[in-house]
This record gives C-alpha cells, sequence and structure tokens, in this order.
DNA sequence: CCATCTTTGTGCACGCGTTCACAAAGACAT
DNA sequence: ATGTCTTTGTGAACGCGTGCACAAAGATGG
C-alpha cells in the first residue's frame, strides 16, 4: 500500500471513518464498470466480490452513507454511482497542477485516471528553465516562477508534487502559501504542512521494500542466520575502551540479534 | 496512501505487525540522511520527528526487532540501518520485471529509487511488437511472449505490472504462473491471486480522489444540500407502477439524504 | 392478503494499532 | 562507588476497524 496518511490523526470525518473513504473509490470503480454494463441493480454480495473486500464490510461502508439499498434486492448501481461521487465531491470539477514534469510527471500528465473523475490538469510546471514551453500531454510546460499566479488564477486546491527529494519541502510551503490545501507527494521525502492541509504519500521504493519484506520471509529463515553472524558493526563496539562483557560472539547470539 | 493490502489478512509476520513493516522503510529512509551526514547516533525523539512519527510508535516498533538502542544515549545509526535493512530483506538482491512500459512503466524504470536498495530491475517487458528492442532507461524492451523465460532465468520473484487495467489480471496470472509471488499493481483494477502471492496496489486516482473528500469537507457542506436536491435517479423512480408514497420530494430530504 | 424468501442494515465482540506513562537501564559526573 | 539525569523499552488502557450473525424490511408468488 503506498498510501502513507499525514495528520488529521484519524479523524473521522462528518463521520464517515477514513477507512471507509479510502473504499469509496474502490467500490465507484466497481460501480462504473457494471454501469457500462447496463446493470441495473447489484447485490452486496456481488459488488464486494468485484471491489475485493468482504460483503458485511461494504454493507457497513454504504451504511455511513445512508441507507441506498432495498432488502431482497440489492442496490440501484446508477444511484449508487451517484450518491458515491457526490461524497467524496467528484460531482464538482477539481483543477490541479502537478508540479516537477520529469518521467514521473510526465507519466502523471498524461495518465487518463485523472481526467477520468472530475480532475483537470490545470497546469505542469517546473524548474528548469529548458522545459518551459515544451508541450507535455498536449499542454504546455510552465516555469516555476509562474506557480502562485497559476494557482489564485485557477482556483487550485490539489497540487501534485512530482519533483526530486530535495525540492519536495521548499515547491510543498510554495503551494500551501499560494492557497492549495490538499497535496498529492511523490517525491520521498516527510513534508511538513500547516494545520488544516491534506498530504497523501505515493512512495514506490517503500511499496518495494514491504514486498521485499514479505518475500523474504516465504523464502525461509534459513538465511537470517548467516546474514546476523556477518552484523557489520555491533553498537558496543562505537564505544571506546570497551572490549566485550558479553563473551566472544558479542552481543550477536546464533539465530537472531538479541 | 496508495498502498492497498491484499490477502494475508492483517496476519503478523515473524511477530511484527504489518503496520510497522510498512514503516520501517521511513525510518530507514531517515536513518539513511543521518548516516551520510555522519551522526553517530540518534533519540527516538529526533529520529521520530524525521520520520514523521510518534516517538512511542518508533519504539514500539524498533522494540519488535530487537533492544538496538541504548539508554541514556539513543540509537546507533550504522548499527540500526543495517539491521533494518536485513529485516526488510534488503541485504540481498532482488530482481525485478516491469511489466508494461508506457508512460508509467518508463517513469517506473527510470525512478533511481528502485536500484538504489536492493532492488535490480532484470528486464522491461511490453505486449506491443513495435516497442520490442527499443531502449528505455538504457535496457531493451522485451516482448511479452519472453515472459516466462526472463522469470524463469533471473529468478525473478517480483513483479511490477504497469499495464492497462484490461490487461493487469492476464499478466499478473502468467507471471504467477512464472513463479513471481510478490506484485506491485499499478493498474486500476483488483487482481485476484492464489494464496501465497502477495500484492500490493498503487493507485493514482483513488488518492487523488481521497484527497477530493477531505477538499470537499473543507469548503464546507453548504453545496451539499443543493447538490442533493439536484440528484438524478432516486431509486424508486426504477420501479414499474409505483409513483411515490413519501411525498413530494421523494426520498432525498432537505440537508443529507437518508 | 398471507407466507416465504432474499438481502439489507446493524448490534456485538474481538483483535490490532496507537498512545500514555513509567520503571528499568545505562551514561556521566563527582 | 554512588547519585543524578537522560532515554529506552514496555505494560496497560483505549479506540478504531473488521467480521459474525441475526433481526428487520421488502420483494415475490400463490
Amino acid at each position: 500500500m503506498a498510501t502513507g496518511r499525514t495528520h488529521r490523526p484519524a479523524t473521522r470525518s462528518r463521520g464517515i471513518p477514513e477507512a471507509t473513504v479510502a473504499r469509496l473509490p474502490l467500490y465507484l470503480r466497481a460501480l462504473t464498470g457494471l454501469s457500462e454494463r447496463s446493470v441495473p441493480t447489484v447485490s452486496s454480495e456481488e459488488l464486494a466480490a468485484a471491489a475485493g473486500v468482504n460483503s458485511a464490510k461494504l454493507r457497513k461502508d454504504f451504511s455511513y452513507l445512508g441507507s441506498y439499498g432495498t432488502r431482497g434486492v440489492g442496490y440501484d448501481v446508477e444511484y449508487l454511482v451517484y450518491q458515491i461521487s457526490r461524497e467524496l465531491g467528484l460531482t464538482q470539477d477539481w483543477p490541479v497542477v502537478i508540479v516537477g514534469i520529469g518521467n514521473l510527471g510526465a507519466a502523471l500528465a498524461n495518465y487518463g485516471g485523472f481526467a477520468s473523475r472530475g480532475f483537470r490538469v490545470a497546469a505542469l510546471i517546473d524548474a528548469d528553465p529548458a522545459m518551459a514551453g515544451k508541450p507535455v500531454a498536449g499542454m504546455p510546460v510552465q516555469h516555476t516562477d509562474e506557480l502562485e499566479k497559476i494557482i489564485k488564477d485557477n482556483g487550485v486546491s490539489i497540487g501534485v508534487i512530482a519533483t526530486p527529494a530535495g525540492a519536495a519541502q521548499q515547491v510543498c510551503e510554495r503551494l500551501v502559501a499560494a492557497g492549495v490545501t490538499s497535496i498529492l507527494n511523490f517525491a520521498p521525502t516527510v513534508l511538513s504542512v500547516p494545520d488544516g492541509v491534506d498530504v497523501r504519500k505515493v512512495d514506490l521504493s517503500i511499496e518495494l521494500q514491504i514486498l521485499a519484506f514479505h518475500e523474504q520471509r516465504k523464502a525461509g529463515e534459513e538465511s537470517a542466520a548467516e546474514a546476523a553472524a556477518a552484523a557489520p558493526l555491533p553498537p558496543a563496539a562505537r564505544a571506546a575502551g570497551e572490549a566485550d562483557r558479553k563473551g566472544p560472539d558479542g552481543d550477536v547470539p546464533a539465530v537472531m540479534p538479541a
């Protein structure tokens, strides 16, 4: 999960739990698929399967929105699509700026999933003067100098940061100062923002590391022993005149470090 | 957070809670920064601030790994870097294949964060014959026909899917059949995999929708009333001979839908 | 109009994760 | 060696999220 919540410590917003909010887009996607196939109604069981969740969880999630189902029948697909869209705020237009038009930024600019759901890329911004004016995804890249003006002129409240890590915090501060209150951060850094600003983080490297952890477990623990034995610097080695008090193996037991 | 856990229902692996595992890469990144600045030791308070978490949480997280700190002093940076790296399995080499070399796939191939931590891009694979042989990130793209051979020859156990949604499930099945047991999925689809295969999902569109939800809340609820009034299809409208039993406004109350 | 059957909506219990608060441990000074 | 001071490691309480299981609601058929 590349998701990284920040701030707003699990506050439930308007009675809807964060965990439920995070699943609404999932339901919406599944429902959109059904809608395109002109399926009129769907049961919690079917929809849950399509969204990859438990049906009881789905029903409880929907119960936070209201009683939109019909017992004995299920949920009206079109109606539910509308209700969830409205709840998520997708019935309105959200202008978005992407800052940092490198490989990732360009990929995001071209990503169809943005435009498809109320999100409109209002501008692409990069600090490199050589990029200025170059078209990416059919839109000219603008220089960072214009950032504040772009934000204000377009009423942008959501910013996407795809810059290198070193530039992210500064870009973030300029975005916030200009009026942005929600940030999607792809840079591998912890952003600090004032209260009232939401930050969500997508970190590709972290996701892979989590997978590696589970992968290593699956591969078995037999290699863990040798790895521990090859430990480079027990913390005691840092101490000055202290040789070792815990025996020849130091504080590194056979199988697992203490 | 673009993170989507799948399978392994919150099973704690080798006694280390999932939530802790998800934070280890964060700590590791902060520690790496300190290490580069040759900081010898760090307190839980300082490190927690750098990683953007609570210090008590950090100490508890580390306690699952073992007692690597020194009371009154803090943690030895180098030693902790090694221990976390080992725990995450980053001391070994992880060959990775990226399937689907569109805008996103190319961005991933160029992403430095992969190579920096034990992950080696072993191959880039795409279904488009026109892509075959074309160099991306200094590496020739190979055709999907070679998928199974590439996986087996390189001993790949981690696959990254960056294909369109329609192709993702099929690619996933081929990867799994060829021996991949961990998948990082960028396609906006729910992948179904057999037991023992881990899937993590990164969904850019979902992240934006979650931000939009909170953004809408910040903007106030005054617009919610009119939006509800403009509801297109109350579910009762679908029924045949039934006009309305709940009064002229149907089942849409003034402020919030029932 | 009544009986049956399907499916929702939810009360309840359980477990994980977070946080507090403090005792234990060790560094450091005297 | 002893005392003080800093910081870790963790016991315990709390809250959120999940899933079970069932009663209520409505559709459907006779």
